[in-house]
DNA sequence: TAACCAAATTGGTCAGACCAAAACAAGTGG
DNA sequence: CCACTTGTTTTGGTCTGACCAATTTGGTTA
């Protein structure tokens, strides 16, 4: 990952931030590349080359008159990790309509890979399934299983866009999450359930069911992440 | 959208294509950016931000010493579009795979809407349904409809993580199809019954119902796509 | 063979310059 | 007073040539 190594990437993530704080608005021209170079005291051409990322972003269109602020709606997803850290804490909202995307993505997954894996993969999915079903050790390895079993039907799926998208999602969602170091309490039984629901899909290759117990697993994580957001009393760390 | 008007957007338009033709291979170093400005008589300025583009679309990482070509799992959304347009025809599997993410992604949309809806907005929702269930136009004015609803569906659920992937996605996709002016014959029988599906599941918000209404039409769409795309009168695999 | 060091290469940045197109200001005609 | 045209300024797009630091490379030595 291209961190803020070069001067060109930091001056781009603080512009970035800049315009995700709506300091410049919508359609607004954002002062000349020659103007910016003064004030970073950068050359034009780092200038231009933090432009260039942040057009990639979608945030910015830069063309001959001067480069103007574009609608949030229009960026791309590699946005939503500097929105969502904008503030001192995650965006709640932001991280719920996360999760959720996510789920729904993992459940096309899980029925894409139920139509058309092969006996192997299907009984890797039933040994991982009743892996989990198992043991209940705590929230980080549990939250390990899952991810090596989403991940496993991620590649029998073998939905390249799924992938992709879910690699930008990753990518914004999971640098936010592990710099909160959360550690969610999720709830046991709906996570059961699932994977009740998970297991029976199995046998008659269910796409649709399976798709369900995943989405009502990730309605439970949601909950129990947003949970773990929540601002405690407890000042240090959260009791339990 | 950034057409292939400036320099460094034809040359980063060209590389990509190459890149996502294998003529680099995944870990390879790509030419110097004064090998690249020699060869495309350009400057490094010119090769330096198109390499820039290339890097946002993740297909390289420019790093000292050498930029490499990455892994296609670890590109951008972006690189769908062109990806999908490499050939003469587009690639069916990824075709398919594009729609059935993007009916995921509507489905989530309208669990959401229903969830969240206001009276008002439920009244919409209900009026375009009736609406699309009562005359059976041609494709093009029942598509225009459906996508009306979608989009309404898209805005009540107001969630900008999924709007910013279909945002991406629609980019990527539209443009080729609209390019191979694709008439599908949607299986009508199907659209009826999802669209009953709809109906009925508005009364008590059943999200999940819905839900799965909008994945069933998309199902009809990617079929009718896919045979649409196929090359007249061959008789393949798929028959009707 | 393995470790080591120096030269060549590469990306990152800077400076100053030119061009065409867009934005702006001023003047003009209605 | 408004609409239109004109000319100046600003802005982005590109080029040239240069320097630095880090990597790569290849030859040398232990």
């Amino acid at each position: 990952m291209p961190a803020g190594s070069t001067l060109s990437h930091e001056i781009a993530e603080i512009l970035r931030g800049e315009i995700l704080d709506q300091r410049y608005r919508e359609g607004d021209r954002l002062p000349s590349e020659r103007a910016m170079a003064a004030r970073f005291n950068a050359s034009r051409g780092a200038i231009r080359e933090a432009f260039s990322q942040l057009e990639q972003l979608g945030i910015i269109a830069v063309l001959p008159g001067g480069a103007r602020v574009r609608a949030l709606n229009s960026a791309s997803i590699s946005v939503l990790g500097p929105l969502m850290a904008r503030g001192v804490s995650p965006d709640l909202v932001l991280v719920r309509q996360f999760l959720q995307t996510f789920g729904s993505l993992a459940a096309q997954n899980a029925r894409e890979a139920l139509a058309c894996a092969d006996a192997a993969q299907m009984n890797c999915i039933r040994e991982m399934v009743v892996d989990l079903d198992k043991e209940n050790a705590g929230f980080s390895v549990a939250i390990h299983r899952w991810q090596r079993l989403l991940e496993f039907l991620a590649t029998t799926a073998d939905n390249l866009v799924i992938r992709l998208i879910t690699n930008d999602l990753k990518a914004q969602f999971v640098a936010q999450m592990t710099a909160l170091a959360i550690q969610p309490q999720i709830d046991k039984r709906a996570v059961a359930h699932s994977l009740m629901e998970l297991r029976e899909s199995l046998p008659d290759r269910n796409g649709d069911r399976a798709a369900a117990a995943i989405t009502t697993f990730f309605d439970a994580l949601t909950e129990s992440v947003l949970d773990a957001c929540l601002p405690r009393h407890v000042p240090s760390a959260r009791a339990g």
